[in-house]
DNA sequence: CGTGTTTGACCTGCGC
DNA sequence: GCGCAGGTCAAACACG
């Protein structure tokens, strides 16, 4: 299990099966391409991947900064968000960024390339940046990175995920990266220094040599984004279902498919926030590493962000302890619309303040090592009013956590972290467990699954 | 009643 | 054209 805040790089499972196919590394302003050659003798394929044609007008369709939250509502979401209000949140994790041993040569160096020509990479968004300015920029997803998918790709060969390490990958064209169950050497450039397991990669136009990939299919050319997060239980906790933490969208769930050649199946949802939306996603659990969510967005929402949830029949019923023990104001609010928005500044007050006393005794916990992990990675956030960057630890940051609460106090205005501040709530309140603040139980667990995420250890 | 999930049937894209 | 596998539909049912 995932401890709090903990944050996943952006990875995806081996492409065994051959679906899944065509990703790109690169949440919201990662992009990553290049003519590479990959090879990863992580897991049981060692797919080797060459990479083509980038298909740079794709790769622009998703944003290199973040959504601004700003206090007068959140921004619709564009096309390119596919729903996901994560994917412009920043990786607090790239502070794994700093400490990249010197000449190891994580980003690019030959800028000239960029974009240039199809065989060279993207990193960090179409802007190509400079080290000093992506460090100080957001770039990437709090809870996720994202894989995104280009109708034109061919494979995305990764491994499980379960590392905080971020993925940041940047390949020098022509390069060969060899992933080594987690030690990610390229003869020109990459490693990953600290992480456990690899992260990888890649796009356009790439062929994989792998006997396994032999089945890869691709339906409509369609765009899409995968995003990788941790499962909040383990598989088949329940059974036929798939534990999904939800976003600000309502999804309702319209079919499940096994999915041949993994023990788990894929979950089928489509928004339901809005009549006609044509946002879906799927859902289902990586192969090599149970403990990940692979979600898959596609096509985008023609609405605005709803403004509560509006179909809380299945989820509430789904979550029969949240919605008996859950501060009324919490559960009602996603049916009434009326009190909701009379509602949520206090609400946020009063969540906020139990915020405050959750952390306060998690500090009096640190002989518990689940609880001293998450204080620390809890101070590695920065609130701000405007926008949500969770901050690089860096001497310039040394942020008491008073100083995390003082920022936190100003997030009632801003209804994304105004869910942040509720679920919390919720989870601390709920039978006085010292719940410790999980990254994607901050937003409801939809399905029929809370009972068991919670359940499980 | 309105929302959700479940699940078998059907549709469709893709490789051979 | 055929078969496979993924994706979608829709009826039945559950929940609040």
């Amino acid at each position: 299990m995932c401890s709090k805040f903990q944050l996943q790089k952006t990875t995806m499972e081996n492409n065994y099966q051959g679906d899944l196919a065509d990703i790109f590394l690169g949440s919201s302003g990662q992009n990553i391409s290049g003519a590479n050659n990959i090879t990863t003798t992580s897991g049981e394929s060692s797919p080797t991947v060459t990479a083509a044609a980038v298909t740079d007008g794709w790769l622009g369709q998703f944003p290199s900064y973040p959504i601004n939250y700003s206090a007068s509502g959140i921004e619709e979401p564009s096309v390119q968000d596919f729903g996901d209000p994560f994917c412009n949140l920043r990786d607090p994790l790239l502070h794994d960024l700093d400490m990249m041993p010197a000449g190891s040569n994580l980003f690019i160096s030959n800028k000239d390339n960029i974009n240039n020509n199809n065989d060279n990479i993207s990193l960090f968004g179409p802007k190509i940046l400079e080290e000093t300015e992506m460090k100080s920029r957001p770039t990437g997803n709090i809870f996720s990175r994202m894989l995104q998918i280009s109708p034109t790709t061919k494979l995305a060969a990764m491994s499980p995920c379960n590392s905080p390490m971020t993925a940041a990958v940047a390949l020098q064209p022509p390069s060969t990266v060899i992933a080594t169950g987690g030690a990610l050497v390229a003869n020109d450039a990459i490693m990953f220094p600290n992480s456990s397991k690899t992260c990888l990669v890649e796009n356009s136009g790439l062929q994989i040599s792998s006997p396994r990939n032999t089945g890869i299919k691709r339906r409509k050319s369609q765009a899409k984004k995968v995003v990788c997060i941790p499962a909040p239980a383990p598989a088949n906790s329940r059974q036929g279902g798939e534990i999904v933490p939800s976003d600000l969208w309502a999804w309702r769930k319209y079919g499940q498919k096994p999915i041949k050649g993994s023990p788990y199946p894929r979950g089928y949802y489509r928004c339901s926030s809005s009549k006609g939306c044509s946002a879906r996603k799927q859902v289902e659990r990586s192969r090599t590493d149970p403990n990940m969510l692979v979600i898959t967005y596609t096509s985008e929402h023609n609405h605005p962000w709803p403004t509560q949830r509006n179909a809380l029949a299945g989820s509430t019923r789904s979550q029969p302890n949240n919605s008996k023990h859950t501060t009324t104001s919490t559960s009602k609010n996603n049916t009434n619309s009326k009190d909701d928005e009379q509602n949520t500044s206090t609400v946020a007050q009063v969540n906020i303040s139990k915020v405050k006393e959750e952390v306060a005794e998690l500090q009096d916990l640190r002989h518990d090592h689940h609880h001293q992990q998450l204080a620390v990675e809890m101070h590695d956030f920065e609130f701000s009013k405007d926008s949500y960057q969770p901050i690089l630890p860096d001497s310039s940051s040394n942020h008491s956590h008073e100083d995390f609460f003082a920022d936190l106090v100003e997030l009632e205005a801003d209804p994304l972290n105004l869910l942040f501040a509720k679920t919390l709530s919720g989870d601390i309140n709920e039978a006085g467990q010292k719940k410790a603040i999980d990254a994607f139980n901050l937003y409801d667990w939809s399905g029929n699954n809370n009972n068991k995420s919670q359940a499980d250890p």
